[in-house]
RNA sequence: CGGAGUGUAGCUUAGCUUGGUAGAGCGCCUGGUUUGGGACCAGGAGGCCGCAGGUUCAAAUCCUGUCACUCCGACCA
């Protein structure tokens, strides 16, 4: 097999016949059965539940709205954290836990942020049960005080920071959490929106507005290293509109991922909060010249939507598709074993070469190889490991044995492309095929987001873009466009109710939109192009 | 919270208009034959047809109520 060099320096040129992510039905080989029913093109939110059903990710609670997070998709989960845990504390964090019940009086506290997130609290009213005249089990004993559980949790660490701040030499203070949130969600959706999630967040206070400023820059930074280099996701940072920016916040900067049906998802978000929690929290420190300042706080986010993320960008018709980095196994072993006599033989081969496998390393860390040994017929065993998207399937039998190779498939390329590789030869370039695999994926969701990332010059071909054909059962269409806004948010607030497009973000890559020019909507002059799309 | 729809086995569902012993596929269990890309044959387990009332000799089927879920809007990481 010809190996594709390591981090080739343009990766999508190393591609250049790259796999059609949505080929028309007439092209598709009728004989040809894919792992996942309905097909992308067919209906995409249908085919997203089904890789996720098919992965063995999740499923749905009884609870609406909140799920059961699978062995395998906690396993995605657990290796984001990793890599976040890491550099949050590379750059200076810690982590602690706060409370999830927080009082109601604490949210009250900032005017805009109650607004915000009112509407979706859970509120915990009692504290015991009894068993009622019908025998069943009803709620007693009111609670003085109503507590809502955790939609975020400034207002209760705000509280903290409070206590804990009383001079400049107590500054800054760098606290991250995990933990779970909820908020009382009207449609959920797996991974994407469910009403209990899982995230960390991050809050910060600082003696200065720089100072804030720069560890919101700094840790959209990270999110954005971890999503590239991890998630292979080509995210657009940038800034929130007043519209969409978090309830309180002063500046809101996010990261915008482009998946498979042209929608965006909003990948993370990292604020710059200003004064305005410290004010409501009574966050203050004498300052080194003595005189009482409020702190400057910030606080930043991502949850377990980034796995939904992560599904809609790389899946395909078979099914889950991972990059690497995130992937619970790098490379599964299958045994096949059609004689009981060569059994043996087989899977001593196949354990010998997964001991070998898993002394080479992937990124700092030894290859996670796992050697299927149940008892089901090879066939469905490879199906298996192709829907949960693991990167590497190696096959060896009996007659490979004599050849000391094996079968070796990618998950990046078609599930018939197999290559016979000789076992030496797989062991020393294994960490090079699974970097391979891992730039291959951020190319093609680079080259969809920029095939798929339009400039827009007039109103018309705007409403164009976004506007179906079919309306019945829209088929996938629109993208990221990119076009001149005046900043009016009536513009905006219109836009929205014509098409369900927002703004994404205020882009703050110069190679995507410096340029000044005219608003093609109110025709106003505007400093720059922003990013419109339908989103999740 | 508005509009539409659906509740039958673990999952997908047929039957409902015209009331008469509840059927199939997948999955699961057992045995056998198989095995280099989703095996086949035989046998088996599994259902108060969402729940409560009503009509009827008789209700999955008709009527009323209720609960749950799904989709489309409004809201959101």
């Amino acid at each position: 097999m010809a190996l594709s060099p390591p981090f080739p320096g343009d990766a999508h040129a190393a591609y250049g016949t790259l796999t059609p992510i949505y080929r028309p039905m007439a092209q598709q080989q009728a004989q040809e059965r894919n792992a996942i029913s309905p097909r992308r093109a067919e209906n995409f939110p249908e085919w997203y539940q089904a890789v996720v059903t098919a992965a063995d990710l999740a499923e749905n609670s009884d609870v609406r709205g909140c799920m059961v997070i699978k062995p395998w998709g906690y396993a995605i989960w657990e290796l984001i954290q990793q890599q976040l845990d890491k550099k949050f504390k590379d750059t200076g964090h810690s982590n602690a836990y706060f409370p999830l019940f927080i009082p109601l009086s604490y949210l009250e506290k900032e005017a805009e942020h109650v607004a915000g997130f009112a509407k979706e609290c859970a509120v915990v009213t009692h504290h015991r049960l009894e068993v009622g005249p019908d025998g069943k089990l009803r709620a007693a004993s009111p609670l003085t005080e109503p507590l809502i559980v955790r939609p975020t949790s400034e207002t209760i660490i705000g509280e903290s920071y409070s206590r804990w701040v009383q001079s400049y030499r107590d500054l800054p203070i760098l606290l991250n959490q995990w933990a779970n949130v909820v908020r009382w969600e009207m449609r959920p959706r797996l991974f994407l929106r469910t009403a209990e999630f899982l995230w960390q967040e991050g809050h910060t206070a600082h003696e200065t507005e720089q100072e804030a400023r720069e560890e919101t820059e700094r840790m959209l930074g990270v999110y954005h290293e971890m999503m590239r280099y991890h998630l292979a996701l080509d995210v657009v940072t940038g800034r929130k509109t007043a519209s969409e920016r978090f309830a309180g916040a002063v500046d809101t900067y996010c990261l915008e991922a482009m998946v498979q049906d042209r929608k965006a998802v909003q990948a993370g978000t990292s604020h710059f909060l200003g004064q305005n929690f410290a004010k409501a929290s009574n966050i203050q420190y004498l300052s080194r010249e003595g005189v009482k300042q409020h702190a400057w706080t910030t606080s930043w986010g991502v949850s377990t939507r980034l796995i939904g993320t992560l599904i809609m960008a790389h899946s395909d018709d078979d099914g889950l598709v991972l990059p690497p980095r995130v992937a619970p196994k790098h490379i599964v072993i299958i045994p096949v074993t059609p004689k009981e006599d060569t059994k043996a033989a087989v899977l001593e081969a196949c354990d010998k070469l997964a001991e070998r496998l898993r002394a080479q390393s992937f990124h700092g860390e030894a290859i996670r190889v796992q050697v299927d040994t149940r008892e089901v017929t090879g066939g469905s065993k490879a199906w298996d490991w192709i829907k949960k998207g693991v990167p590497l399937r190696v096959e060896i039998g009996p007659r490979d044995i004599a050849g000391s190779a094996a079968m070796v498939a990618r998950r990046d390329r078609p599930h018939k492309s197999r290559d016979l590789i000789a076992w030496d030869q797989l062991v020393a370039d294994a960490p090079t095929i699974l970097e391979d695999i891992q730039s291959t994926l951020l190319a093609r969701n680079q080259a969809f987001r920029k095939e798929n990332m339009v400039p827009m010059d007039d109103k018309d071909s705007f409403y164009k873009f976004f506007t179906p054909r079919n309306s019945g059962r829209p088929e996938i269409h629109g993208g990221f466009a990119l076009a001149h806004w005046c900043g009016c948010p009536d513009v905006e607030e219109q836009i929205r109710k014509d098409l369900s497009v927002t703004i994404r973000c205020i882009p703050d890559d110069p190679a995507i939109a410096a340029e000044p020019g005219m608003c093609i909507f109110s025709g106003k002059e505007s400093a720059q192009r922003v990013v419109f799309a339908k989103s999740y």
